[in-house]
DNA sequence: AAACAATAGTTGCCATAGCAACAGTTGCTA
DNA sequence: TAGCAACTGTTGCTATGGCAACTATTGTTT
């Protein structure tokens, strides 16, 4: 393994550029007034998918950890886009769904979101987007 | 631009990737007691680097907030390892460098780091390392 | 020189991240 | 069935991230 690898500021540039994405992304949140924060629309984007899940499930989906998970579902419940319904069979269970308002919520922030993916890759070809995803899931298995 | 590249999940990729990382890191920190986290550890590889900055250079090198920047080294100099140190002639300025005790815990961490930091390489070659470093450079230039 | 703008850094507030401890529930096992 | 382990989720604590408001200082303008 050659010298780069170690000395270079690969973290770094991992940190860096995730950091200008999400606040480029929360701006553009902030801007059109969705009153949503980035991880806060990626656990919308998850329950829209999903339609109904638990804490656990959605920690595993998202890579956040499930405390995390536990205050953002709190704070989307305030704001009425998601509810909140107990299992019948196993009361330790609470399962996840989005209300009709998190519904509405999801499509009206779905078109700005599909715009800000673009943004990045305006100067990238498919290639590199594959590349990208090789290398990253590369590294993502090769942690212990 | 292909619809793969809006659909599929670039921004949670980068956000997991480097989330397992972060917590890999620390956790080494921790098994060998070397009493900093992650962050802290990136400002004192930073200071070792330059010797002797000020709070907004330090923020632009290593893409982090200055009020961040302000609680991480008022930790550091908690633990003895920064000193502050106003500037003669402008008096808003504060200097900022490592203690002995800094640069003596930069070179006991800096072998573990280097150890480390091959290990997310390990199935890679430098090939890989230039295409990430270019794409990841990419994407940062196109963010507005 | 007085007023104002720009700069350096801090503090308050809220959100996310992760660990430990906890409560309640369920399942297993002696 | 009593006891314990495993599981689900919450709360407390500390750290990082970002915005706004603030203090103190310096530079500029009139």
């Amino acid at each position: 393994m050659p010298d780069t690898f170690v000395s270079n500021p690969s973290f770094f540039k991992l940190d860096a550029t995730l950091k200008k994405l999400r606040n480029y992304w929360q701006k553009m949140f902030d801007a059109h007034q969705k009153d949503i924060t980035v991880d806060q629309w990626l656990l919308i984007e998850n329950l829209y998918k999903h339609k109904k899940t638990t804490h656990n499930e959605l920690a595993r989906n998202t890579s956040k950890d499930i405390t995390t998970i536990s205050r953002i579902i709190e704070l989307l419940v305030k704001k009425g886009l998601v509810k909140r319904e107990a299992d019948v069979y196993d009361r330790r269970k609470v399962y996840l769904q989005l209300t009709p308002e998190g519904v509405e919520k999801y499509k009206d922030v779905k078109s700005l979101v599909y715009d800000m993916r673009k943004i990045g890759w305006k100067t990238l070809t498919e290639t590199d987007y594959a590349e990208l995803t090789r290398i990253l899931d590369t590294i993502y298995a090769n942690i212990p």
